[in-house]
DNA sequence: ATGATATATTTAGCTTGCTAAGTAAATTCG
DNA sequence: CGAATTTACTTAGCAAGCTAAATATATCAT
């Protein structure tokens, strides 16, 4: 009974999840963006100038992937990147004018997204929601 | 204000997936399996002898997705395909005994997985939280 | 100072996932 | 019956995401 509940969780949230990665992708694909580079973009608003060790960390993903990431969103001009001047190694990711540009309509496609998932459940299931997210969080880590 | 929780919900949806997926890929490496490849299994162990275009559905996935999946698969003797005999488009996907053998430390992979999300989430809670889940949904859906 | 270790990034190679375009078989319709 | 359309799958090519291994620079310890 218990161990139902769970499954169908993992279920739903697996679905969930590939259904609002989908959907993403579809929007996304009007700007030119591919899914996961919209949360790169994100964190450089908040920030420019970091260095791939430290977008790595905050976007949870291994180095590598944030080399093809930025390899990519270079190559379309949202980005550049620069050599820290003390430490040889780094390199510091940059946003272009035409990466600044897209912080609007990129936040404009979350929300509408957020609206849609989140119809017709009340602001205190939403608290809730949230409530227990966190705590799946936590418990995750 | 409102926006904000919404906001906060559609970060943690993000980040509490890539968890999920990054921490079901490590334990799945250990059966030689891919993240999505456990969900192929399972649609087959409730049936074998599908077509592919059925995976594509359950799967919620596109069917070129399947042609690799069911390709790599197929090379590491998971499974094995049969042209149907009425129909020579479709192919045929069935388990072998090496597939089938699967499907107990898979789900005790899942349980694993769910218990440790679910940790410190009380019945009435995990109801409530499919609810949403289920809600968000049909919202997307 | 120099040899060993640590850190930042890259490269190679894999699978999932996608789209667009191609192939082959079945069905439909004039 | 034969041409057009539909259906099932494959191929090619791309990006996200991973691991393992390589490279290059910094730092640490002797």
């Amino acid at each position: 009974m218990e161990t139902k509940v769970d499954c169908e969780i993992r279920e739903l949230f697996d679905k969930l999840s590939a259904r609002m990665r989908r959907d993403y992708s579809e929007s996304l694909r009007e700007l030119n963006l591919h899914v996961g580079q919209d949360n790169l973009l994100y964190r450089l608003w908040s920030g420019d100038g970091i260095t791939q060790m430290q977008l790595s960390e905050h976007l949870h993903c291994e180095p590598p992937t944030i080399t093809n990431m930025v390899k990519s969103l270079e190559q379309n001009g949202f980005i550049y990147r620069k050599r820290d001047e003390k430490d040889a190694r780094v390199m510091r990711i940059f946003l272009t004018d035409k990466g600044k540009e897209l912080e609007e309509p990129i936040r404009s496609i979350w929300q509408k997204h957020q609206e849609k998932l989140l119809e017709s459940i009340s602001t205190e299931e939403r608290l809730l929601l949230r409530r227990l997210m966190k705590q799946m969080e936590s418990n995750l880590f």
